[in-house]
DNA sequence: AGACATCGTTAAAACGTTTTAATTTACTGT
DNA sequence: ACAGTAAATTAAAACGTTTTAACGATGTCT
């Protein structure tokens, strides 16, 4: 209720000036035992807390970095933003964490909220948007760091999965299961990583002798708001629509959620998983290990890409230069396939 | 690279004084036709984007909510989040969400940024901390909103669930379906939408003529990062441990993840859900229609939670008194019992 | 004893805005 | 032609900090 306390308040109660209150604070000047005790017990009286807009606008310098992801509701994202949030936490950086589901408009609403905010760095997680929003960034002396999505606009750090390596394995483990053709399901290929696996995918099945069926890839025609629900239907309609000698007999998903609402979609339609179909996934979900038949999907470490994320932030304010780092995927054997 | 431009360097090219700018920009005093076209033109062209930092301190009001949730990586949170900050954004708030990881000591270290950040409300989600903190906020003057969880302090606002009512619904469901026991699986009890739940498990134990059993109810004794894995271990334990004839026919979880963990460990140990184990759960997080089997719960709906959550905060900024809010639930039923 | 360095503190400017009262300019009605 | 008003603009203060240069006091070295 009663007015917030300032560092004016502080001096007048300790009986010094606020440019000691400042330094006792801080630490920037010598201070004597005697005046540090009583600037420390007027703070602790009047309960007294900085205002950190006052103190940026002052040091021309934010404690606030942005995180852009597409949905925050995706345990993909926010696992990952959640390890950003608990390290950057432990050196006192706040991190607005938004998401911008999807909407090319509001990932530049947003985007502009974060300028006048003044971040100084701004992760952009797996955005599917051209590099105009990067460049500006950039051209604004924003650090920008990507997670999952790479460019080629110079001046930029990035983390991202090694995508097309990891096919191979997946593809091999498929075939060695006996599955006589793989096909695949996935979101539109606007993203690098997106259009990496799809070509690993292709690689991969030449490799193991498959042949490559333009009707046993389902390419999703936009991102939706729910992917496993959206995959749902389209699997179900794909299962309906076809007979069992045109559909493959195992299927790669771009990504759990895809992996899943195919997985009710076969279930439904009366086929066992993974004896009618085999499928795998892309990113092992924390559920993926408790579906029924628990999920074979390949790993992509984000508590590992928080902290690699979180590195090059830091890497960054302490004006080291811009880094592009590759992370290992793993492929993890369930039951699924 | 170049240095941010400020309202002086709009002035200047515009050919104006920074009040005048100040006023186009805010359209706080009369403004001529042509001077208006030439502070936009200059505002384009500097591609000038207005500090907020500067602004809120020079206002005494930020444009920041902090919301505090247990954990982002959890569907039940996210979801409630993401909604929240939907509408938010719609008026250009921001909102620094952010996970306390069941961390009392985090929860405060994290309350103590948003009070340097000057934050004017904060949505706390289901802490299960003591009042003190909130009492705290409440006491500089910070408008604090609870969500699914009340206290007896005065001066703040509240939205929770119905909790109590609809466990006669999930009971006399579970009865008709022939179950002849109904056990228990829950998070420490600590919170009071917990307590309700449990308080309303044996309520409705009682009316539909179910004896109470000690040994039926399995409460956790903390709360653990990973709900679903605690809950799997637990259960497991728990499943190996007694004779069949000792353990109740059903379960209700106090949340679904409990759920999910706990019906990967009765499958594992070889029972049938929901032929030899009937489970329902609480929250219908969205990968509950997916599992197998699909699972019968207590639908929170979280969409309207973040909506009513926006509707206090606003509220709140302009003036309006401290308000209580009941929502309902609803059961959901589909395969686990 | 004088020059010099060190320590602790202060005064004042600066950061980028908004806001208020004051000022100028232009118009109105008599 | 004059006071009176309305419209547009400005000057300057204010917000809560940090930072810098300057200050006085005290001590040290020759």
């Amino acid at each position: 209720m009663r007015k917030r306390p300032t560092v004016k308040d502080v001096a007048e109660r300790a009986g010094v000036t606020i440019g000691t209150v400042s330094h006792v604070i801080n630490g920037t000047a010598p201070i004597s035992e005697q005046t540090m005790r009583r600037v420390r017990q007027a703070i602790k009286e009047l309960d007294y807390v900085p205002n950190s807009a006052a103190r940026n606008i002052r040091k021309k310098e934010s404690n606030l970095v942005g995180m852009l992801v597409p949905k925050i509701t995706n345990d993909f994202y926010s696992l990952m933003a959640s390890t950003f949030m608990d390290e950057a936490d432990k050196e006192n950086i706040m991190v607005m964490l938004i998401g911008y589901g999807y909407s090319r408009e509001r990932e530049e609403r947003v985007l502009h909220s974060l300028l006048e905010a003044d971040v100084g760095t701004v992760i952009i997680v797996n955005s599917f948007g051209d590099d105009d929003n990067i460049r500006y960034l950039v051209k604004r002396g924003i650090r920008v760091i990507l997670a999952d999505r790479r460019t080629s606009i110079r001046g930029v750090s990035s983390v991202e999965y090694d995508n097309k390596q990891v096919l191979f394995e997946v593809m091999e483990h498929l075939r060695k299961k006996g599955y006589g053709s793989v096909g695949y399901l996935s979101e539109p290929l606007t993203i690098n990583n997106l259009m990496d696996r799809f070509e690993g995918y292709r690689l991969a099945l030449e490799k193991n002798g498959y042949e490559y069926r333009e009707n046993h890839v389902f390419i999703s025609d936009a991102f939706h708001q729910n992917h496993m629900e959206n995959s749902y239907w389209y699997t179900k309609k794909m299962l309906r629509e076809h007979r069992r000698e045109e559909l493959p007999e195992a299927f790669i998903a771009s990504s759990d959620m895809i992996a899943i609402g195919a997985m009710r979609a076969i279930r439904e339609e009366g086929y066992e998983i993974p004896g009618d179909f085999g499928i795998a996934g892309f990113d092992d979900v924390e559920i993926s290990s408790y579906l029924q038949p628990a999920l074979t999907t390949v790993r992509q470490d984000r508590v590992l890409m928080g902290k690699e994320l979180w590195r090059l932030t830091k890497a960054g304010r302490e004006g080291m230069p811009v880094e592009k780092v590759h992370l290992p995927q793993e492929l993890i054997i369930r039951e699924s396939c």
